[in-house]
DNA sequence: GGCTACATATAGAGAGCCTACATGTAGTCT
DNA sequence: AGACTACATGTAGGCTCTCTATATGTAGCC
């Protein structure tokens, strides 16, 4: 997975994995992974700071917590971050879209769509 | 359209529009604009330079031409080029399949797909 | 002369993702 | 004890691509 095309979308996909429940920095790269069925592997250097950045703008908040020993940040969803997901998912849809209608094979001149 | 996510996704979209006939970049940016039904506005200050980084790395070749007086320089895809196309397109489906699952709605824990 | 469309190009800014490194706890194995 | 792995968070610096802004020039219309 070529990293730069992640670039934009990072966002849509903390969001998306903090909605059922709050999840801590650790938990959320491993949730990645197992929704992206391990096609997903997003460093750490990416993930924490993407946190942070998320909370600064609102969309998240946390508290720590220790278990076991191991201190935890845990993150969850505000109100405004369950908008900016609607908003997310709505981008990604226009996006996936318009970059599909643009990458779809050109059949030549001769053919068009049924219709 | 939120510039950060176009983040890797331009050449493929370069070479997509060439696939079909050599254009020069002007042309370019308009078949990007129309088979994007309006929503790609891509600057000159993206796509020359994209355009020349895809001829050094050997995916375009390109001529310089002379139409109604004005100076053109025509782009056109090599082999290296229709190879590169058809993997940018595999990469896409991939990724777009990655990301859709990623953000596809949580339903909750009692909501499963049918089956 | 001024405006728009056509056509190419570069410099510099901005932002985000990555690599690499730093720090620390808990548990297992030898 | 020592070494290693899994768990857990964090920062500094680099890299690369896209964008904004600017520069240059032709052709055609008013």
């Amino acid at each position: 997975m070529n990293p730069d095309a992640l670039r934009g979308h990072m966002d849509a996909l903390l969001l998306s994995v903090l909605e059922r429940e709050p999840l801590h920095g650790y938990a959320i790269i491993e949730a990645l992974q197992e929704r992206s069925a391990g096609a997903l592997s997003v460093p750490t250097g990416t993930v924490y700071p993407a946190l942070r950045r998320l909370e600064r703008t609102g969309s998240l908040a946390s508290e720590w917590a220790t278990v076991g020993g191991r201190r935890r940040r845990t993150y969850r969803l505000t109100d405004a971050g369950r908008r900016q997901l609607e908003a997310e998912r709505s981008a990604w849809r226009e996006f996936a879209g318009v970059i599909g209608s643009v990458l779809r094979p050109d059949l030549g001149p001769g053919v068009r769509p049924a219709g």
